[in-house]
RNA sequence: GGGCGGAUAGCUCAGUUGGUUAGAGCGCCUGCCUUACAAGCAGGAUGUCGGGGGUUCGAGUCCCUCUCUGCCCACCA
């Protein structure tokens, strides 16, 4: 039974099916071992999406992206391994069931550590493969078998055994340091987590009173309530107005402590008073001013940011209200005064709440070591960007670089490998918990309750998966990985501490052969392509609060993933955002639909060519590994009694050679675009060889062919060619469109494919022996007589059904003639005459080769062409003026190169010819 | 404060190392239900390439400058 395409093309209908194949064959499983050591690797990390997540577009570029690069290398004989996995998102993780904790009117104090963490772990289960299941249904071809969780045993011990490693060499230290606090989350952040919003706030001038003086020193803050820290105030040394009160003191006010007036440069003179209040415990600068004065830090606040007991009347306030009753309190002082200020002012990325500075004992990376190789390695070149702009914003953060504050106070994470001594107060940091205190040997030892940023296990995962520290099979076959696909806004949170982690460990992994490793292969990936941020299509930002998130999975019922996963290829240019648009994707759906109806008239015509019941099947004649003329002649292998061929050669129809010259250029086009990750030009290439040469062109004449046919050998050949043709297109669309082109494909082997799916076939390649310029040229001017005549018939109103006779002027009317027929199929032409000179009054195009009219007896109407050509005398015209000045212009003729100016001499006498034939056709027609 | 982008048709965007007539999709106009497809076919209109200056025989493309706009980084209270 043949096999039959519903008439109308439905996504919803075939793409569920194949997801599910894909998954359930383990189709894009790679082995580790056994395969040719000649092969290429592409090796690729999915940018794990955090447990909490729901799919959202970025992701769904993301993917769509991978996915093409995947398919293609998979195609093109690589050995491709696509790792997908998942981030336990520690504060994503912890505030979403604490959040359900709190409608449950518990919370993780009341269960405890534990009950809290069994209680994460069920969340996890429950919904935490919520976004790999919608991976599954978009169909990206990831190694399902190599699946992760950042905590799972085999890549929390490589968090253990990094951390160790990093103490013992002396690159992890703990301190009581400034560090950015959350009131919310009540937890350290990292510098990178906060975000700096510009805000307008006030500047407050405030009088401390001097001390042995009736005087005020005037201090300007933005931030009045910290003052109870204050242990200083700093003016600039040289400063003539605070000269003779340097060494004085000042009390603080409202609590009267006495503080010194120290003199440090760093103050700025210009800003506010030129003196500035020195809180140590509550800001980065004061903490470096107070380290070099040797002053005391004096901690005013608690976890969530109340003021503690020694604000006096003030404790037990949030710090916000404080500011405000301090200011009411202040208002009407002699000196006190506010004005507007605007300043960054720093918020926590998650929460957005503000967050405090704040002096806390914290674990910490010493960064520089891990930073110099990562400099090294980008700048030796073994990491390359695309684009490249991201290497300097690369290089200038790694250059500036700060340590790295890695412990979290929260619960959901991997907790730290350090246990703390009750007796000698000393720290035992190991990979396994100890049974004593490394130091004094006591038992009285308890685990370090912080847990690790979630970063710090993302950055080892290009050597965890693969099993680090072991050394596995795996890691020997895909360390490095080839290629990492991400967005910018972990450029520094996560590419940027891969680079550093893996440089730093697997330079003491030796290579598969045994030799020493070095950074070239230290690397945990060679390239990094940073795409852009899909935007609403108004260019917005999508956001929750805004409303205007687009939901993949929504998008995709409604239009396929086919087609949305084309949408942002093709507006996937580089260092672009892209504004998602519907109306784009409607018409990339449409696209779907013309390579279904193309499909469906393959099918039919094969029950036409080969009636039903021969059990006829079309062979898998690669075209991709085949030379042009071969193409045509191979015997079918699916059925030793196919038919004889018939045997192409030079004289073959035109459309043929140029039909398979198309197909090799943008075979040709689309591995170059994908090479340079330009999806865009990929994607467009595909899309105008398919719609626009075979389906607009190629198709039409060979329906026309197989219809008028007399001969059954007449009829199988632009039959079997469009077949090729059609079945190297789905090959060369499959990494784009992987559904629809799989389903067709199926049904266009009729049941006995031969393989399990089109993602396992050879990607179409071309050599350049394959395009036939020739043939490209000559169909080009066929199809420009084409829409000559076909726009003349239009001038002329000649009914579409209708016939017509043309006459044509041209000094060489050789492709024409031996093109008849298509000319008169294609552009409904009954007799075609070769003159020497066009009568008058006819509808008529004029070309450079050419100058066509159309045989039709109703008149033209004179005035819309006298409009039209009026128009296209005054564009020709000042194209030839412009030839014309630059014919003359002997600079010109001497410093251009030949071919161009030889060119512009070519294109200078059509120009004449095309003026010449314009205005004997203006003349020609009656007067107005 | 430092750094990086963007400005091309009504809209969203391409435009390779400067080189002949600046392109695509959508939208728009006209005519067609031609048995693969009306999610279609055929034909058509549309641009002082943000402003100004410079380099060059030649600039959408290179340089300077201005305007508008987006993003990243940053410890000035």
């Amino acid at each position: 039974m043949p096999h039959e395409l519903p008439k109308a093309y439905d996504p919803a209908a075939i793409e569920e099916h194949w997801a599910e194949y894909w998954v359930r064959e383990n189709l894009f499983h790679a082995a580790a071992v056994g395969d040719s050591m000649a092969q290429r690797n592409f090796t690729m990390l999915l940018p794990p999406p955090n447990v909490t997540g729901r799919l959202h577009m970025g992701h769904m570029l993301n993917q769509t992206e991978m996915d093409i690069l995947a398919r293609w290398h998979r195609m093109r004989g690589d050995r491709t391994l696509w790792v997908p996995g998942t981030d336990h998102a520690g504060i994503a993780t912890q505030m979403m069931v604490e959040r359900q904790l709190a409608s449950e009117k518990t919370s993780r104090q009341k269960l405890g550590r534990e009950a809290f963490l069994e209680r994460v772990w069920k969340w996890k289960e429950q919904y935490g493969g919520a976004i790999l299941e919608q991976m599954k249904r978009l169909g990206v071809s990831v190694d399902w078998s190599r699946e992760y969780f950042t905590m799972d045993a085999g890549l929390s011990r490589a968090v253990r055994e990094a951390f160790v490693r990093l103490h013992e060499q002396g690159l992890i230290y703990r301190g009581a340091y400034i560090v950015n606090w959350c009131p919310d989350c009540q937890t350290a952040i990292s510098d990178l987590e906060v975000i700096h919003e510009e805000q307008q706030g006030k500047l407050y001038t405030i009088p401390y009173e001097i001390v042995g003086s009736n005087e005020s020193l005037l201090v300007a803050t933005t931030r009045p309530e910290t003052m109870f820290g204050d242990v200083a105030i700093a003016v600039h040394p040289i400063d003539e107005r605070y000269r003779h009160l340097q060494g004085e003191s000042v009390r603080v006010p409202f609590i009267g402590r006495e503080i010194p007036i120290v003199a440090d440069p760093w103050v700025s003179p210009e800003f506010g008073t030129g003196a500035v209040k020195i809180t140590p415990a509550h800001d980065p600068n004061d903490y470096a001013v107070g380290q070099r004065h040797k002053l005391q830090s004096i901690n005013i606040m608690d976890e969530t940011a109340h003021l503690n007991d020694v604000a006096g009347t003030f404790a037990g306030l949030d710090r916000f209200e404080a500011r405000k009753r301090i200011v009411a309190e202040l208002e009407g002082r002699p000196g006190y005064s506010v004005k507007d200020h605007s300043h960054a002012v720093g918020k926590c990325d998650r929460s957005k709440t503000v967050v405090e500075p704040r002096l806390s004992t914290q674990w910490f990376i010493k960064i520089q070591p891990l930073a110099e190789k990562a400099i090294a390695a980008v700048d030796e070149g073994h990491i390359r960007f695309t684009p490249e702009q991201y290497r300097k914003t690369y290089d200038e953060w790694m250059r500036n670089i700060h340590d790295w504050c890695i412990s979290r106070q929260l619960w959901w994470g991997h907790r730290i490998p350090a246990w703390h001594c009750a007796a000698c107060d000393k720290v035992t940091v190991a990979r396994e918990a100890p049974e004593a205190c490394q130091h004094c040997q006591s038992k009285a030892i308890s685990q370090e309750t912080d847990v690790l940023d979630t970063w710090f296990s993302s950055g080892l995962l290009p050597m965890s998966v693969f099993g680090w520290p072991e050394q596995t099979p795996d890691l020997a076959a895909f360390y490095p990985t080839e290629l990492l696909v991400t967005g910018f806004d972990i450029l520094f949170f996560w590419v940027a501490r891969m680079i550093m982690f893996g440089c730093h460990f697997m330079l003491d992994v030796p290579m598969p052969d045994g030799s020493p490793r070095t950074l070239k292969d230290a690397v945990p990936f060679r390239e990094v392509y940073i795409h852009a941020l899909v935007r609403d299509a108004e260019r917005q930002k999508m956001s929750k609060t805004k409303g205007n998130v687009i939901d993949p999975i929504e998008i995709v019922k409604r239009y396929g993933t086919d087609a949305v996963r084309f949408t942002l290829a093709t507006m996937a240019s580089p260092g672009t955002d892209i504004a998602f648009s519907e109306a784009r994707t409607e018409g990339y759906r449409a696209f779907a639909n013309k390579i279904w109806n193309a499909a469906r008239f393959l099918f039919m015509q094969r029950e036409r060519v080969f009636p039903a019941g021969d059990g006829m099947i079309l062979g898998s004649i690669d075209l991709a590994t085949v030379s042009r003329d071969q193409a045509v002649l191979l015997p079918n292998p699916a059925n030793s009694t196919a038919p004889k061929q018939p045997e192409t050669s030079d004289e073959s129809r035109l459309e043929d050679r140029w039909i398979l010259s198309r197909l090799y250029s943008t075979a040709n086009a689309v591995n170059t675009a994908l090479d340079a990750y330009r999806f865009d030009g990929a994607a467009h290439a595909i899309y105008q060889f398919f719609w626009g040469d075979l389906c607009d062109w190629y198709l039409e004449l060979a329906k026309l062919r197989i219809e008028t046919a007399d001969s059954e050998e007449e009829r199988l050949l632009p039959f079997l060619l469009f077949s090729n043709v059609f079945e190297s297109s789905l090959r060369m669309l499959s990494p784009f469109m992987p559904f629809i082109t799989e389903e067709i494909w199926h049904a266009f082997y009729d049941g006995r494919p031969p393989a399990r799916s089109i993602a396992l076939m050879p990607y179409p390649v071309s050599a350049r022996k394959d395009i036939d310029e020739k043939a490209e040229a000559q169909m080009a001017l066929l199809q420009s007589l084409i829409v000559s005549v076909r726009a003349a018939r239009k001038d002329a109103a000649v009914p579409e059904r209708e016939s017509v006779p043309i006459l044509l002027r041209t000094d060489d009317a050789t492709v024409f003639e031996q093109n008849l027929s298509t000319i008169q199929r294609l552009a409904r032409v009954t007799t075609l005459e070769v003159v020497t000179k066009l009568p008058e009054g006819l509808a008529h195009r004029a070309t450079p080769s050419f100058d066509v009219a159309v045989v039709y007896e109703k008149p033209v109407d004179a005035t819309a062409e006298r409009e039209r050509l009026t128009k296209e005398l005054a564009k020709l015209q000042k194209e030839k003026e412009n030839s014309d000045r630059q014919l003359g212009n002997e600079a010109f003729l001497a410093k251009a190169p030949a071919p161009v100016v030889e060119g512009i001499r070519r294109r200078n006498a059509e120009l004449t010819t095309l003026l010449d034939r314009t205005r004997d056709a203006l003349d020609g027609l009656p007067p107005a």
